[in-house]
DNA sequence: TCAACTTAGATGCACATGCATTGAATGTCT
DNA sequence: AGACATTCAATGCATGTGCATCTAAGTTGA
């Protein structure tokens, strides 16, 4: 049996749909946003969690590592998209919150993403 | 309907498989071989291509853009497994050949790459 | 209480990437 | 032939990433 020439194709596909959505979801939320697909996950989440989360708990949902997390979360504060806070019963901890132009900015990438998604996720078959 | 979040999901899934075979794959090539996943895909590519290719038919063919593959190359023709040579008919282009080196580290590479695909795309339902 | 260990997050560092530009070679049009 | 545009590949630059490390804070155990 041709496992092995199945499992590359697979891996094939798979690399080839995620760098042509990537490269213009990328490029789109640079372009419209200034904002790193990274970025936008980020801050997708954090509003997933009620715009408020500790940073540690985010790590855990994204595909990025600690630091990735942390120089993330500096450039949107930077940009005033969210705010760093102290976290009271762990002050090593550190909660992130949205700010009111990190959901603004939120609610304009996520049309953004959602357009890129259209065009270049359309010609997929949903999987049973 | 909900056109909308059945894109997100889709996209979400994507975006987490990859993540997690890419960055095992990564891993395992630079650990074991210390070559980069994009390295592997380069050598890959030429292998297909008789281990000699003009640099042009590979950045069609590669998720890379053209200034990444010029230094993947380099890289490459750094660790011996890579040669450049002037092209005759047109002396803008370079070819790139396979050394024996290359071949040998492709196939040695290709051997982890099935490794960790077989774990980490073990669960991926074939489709149709 | 004090020492050893663990954990959260920031940062120095090396490195791969994309964009824009450069320089050379080729093509095209008059 | 000569001027202009196009193409190939390399490179300067800015930036995002992971790894290893660091500091501060919390935890455990004697």
């Amino acid at each position: 049996m041709n496992t092995e020439s199945v499992l590359i194709d697979q891996w094939r596909s798979l690399l080839s749909e995620y760098s042509r959505v990537a490269q213009e979801l990328d490029r789109a939320l640079q372009h419209h946003h200034g904002m790193t697909m990274s970025d936008y996950e980020v801050l997708d989440r954090l509003v997933d969690a009620g715009c408020k989360a500790r940073a540690q708990e985010l790590v855990g949902d994204l595909h990025l590592s600690q630091s990735a997390l942390s120089r993330a979360v500096a450039r949107m504060e930077k940009c005033g998209l969210v705010e760093r806070a102290m976290c009271d019963t762990d002050r090593r901890g550190v909660f992130v919150t949205a700010t009111d132009a990190g959901r603004a900015a939120h609610s304009a990438a996520r049309a953004t993403q959602l357009d890129v998604l259209k065009r270049h996720l359309a010609d997929r078959v949903p999987q049973g």
